[in-house]
DNA sequence: TTGTCGCATTGATGCAGATCAACAAAGGCC
DNA sequence: GGCCTTTGTTGATCTGCATCAATGCGACAA
């Protein structure tokens, strides 16, 4: 309900990668699994809404409202992770790091519903570099100086690093080079 | 039902990524979704058994056990998609290529109900160079020479590009580095 | 047989991002 | 304030994979 928190595998040598990014209205665990094969890790103060197995699959199981909004949400999950799939498979760093960015204006998009598709905003980024590195599958110091490059290209400014200034999305979109938002000269 | 089929998005400038692959029982279609945000694409001739959407839905809604399974089936797809996503971000190429072979070996398996995590195996590819790197986010020449690498160290053996003999599972294993088999030394 | 087409392999070279290392900045705590 | 820890930035160098370019090889047709 509210705060930050992250989906992630950590392999034996420590090498880590982020799977999923948990915020206010997403749901943790899976309806009718015993357990969950990744770990999941508050990175802010964290409240939510927890609900008993036993109860919960009661009303799933006799509602089909619920059951039908739970695998569309799953679905959600699915399409997420697909097109996460893409960048790691394929994108270079700057590209990860514009598309992370336009993420979270995105989600905050859609939570306030308005639709910005350009102009101006203000990010708080809810990830340090070590996490937003874990995320786009690159290293602390890459991700580092590709903020330091979008901000030398005037694509962003900060006050401190967690605080993002976007001053054009529609340029910060040409830079991801997605069909959501490329068409790239 | 037969045959073999991948879900894959491809950027403008012709980068592709493979975020699925469809073999037989597998399931094609969002429940509840209008339209697909991948490419589904057949890379062998394919069988498949259709429903019309209204009364896939009717069934659905009124059988709450198809409800459940689909719910299940697509959370077993999600968890693909993680770990594949811990595979594009962190695994070396030739930690990819072991992954994928062991991945074939796995359903192979929990189709035909043995479980085989040792001993010798055959495997028919039922992708090419190009397929296996766009799987892997890897180019064609850098999964070549890995296959090439693990034939050099007496992992694999193959008669022909499609056919690759496993002489020792647990061996190739040590190679992947993940949580499911490693334990490397 | 000989050409040609598509796929796979192999080699030479380049480069993006990893690694190693130093330093700066921002809190927290006494 | 001063000290320490954590986090972020920057620079120098290295390396794994990409890129560019041939070459091999089986399938198929003329």
């Amino acid at each position: 309900m509210t705060g930050c928190a992250t989906i992630s595998k950590t392999l034996e040598d420590g090498r880590r990668q982020l799977v999923g990014l948990l915020l206010p209205s997403d749901f943790i665990g899976r309806p009718g699994r015993a357990t969950q094969a990744f770990d999941v890790e508050a990175v802010s103060d964290v409240t939510l809404c927890r609900f008993e197995r036993k109860a919960f699959e009661g009303i799933v199981r006799s509602s089909p409202n619920v059951a039908r909004r739970l695998l569309t949400m799953t679905l959600d999950e699915l399409d997420v992770a697909r097109d996460w799939q893409v960048l790691l498979g394929r994108l270079s760093a700057r590209e990860r790091v514009a598309h992370f960015l336009l993420s979270l204006v995105r989600r905050e998009a859609s939570d306030s519903g308005a639709d910005l598709v350009s102009g101006a905003i203000t990010l708080q980024l809810p990830l340090s570099r070590e996490m937003i590195a874990d995320y786009l599958g690159l290293t602390i110091e890459t991700t580092s100086r590709q903020f330091t490059a979008l901000r030398r290209d005037g694509l962003i400014e900060s006050s401190s690093a967690r605080q993002i200034f976007v001053p054009d999305l529609a340029r910060l979109m040409l830079e991801t080079m997605d069909d959501d938002g490329g068409t790239i000269a």
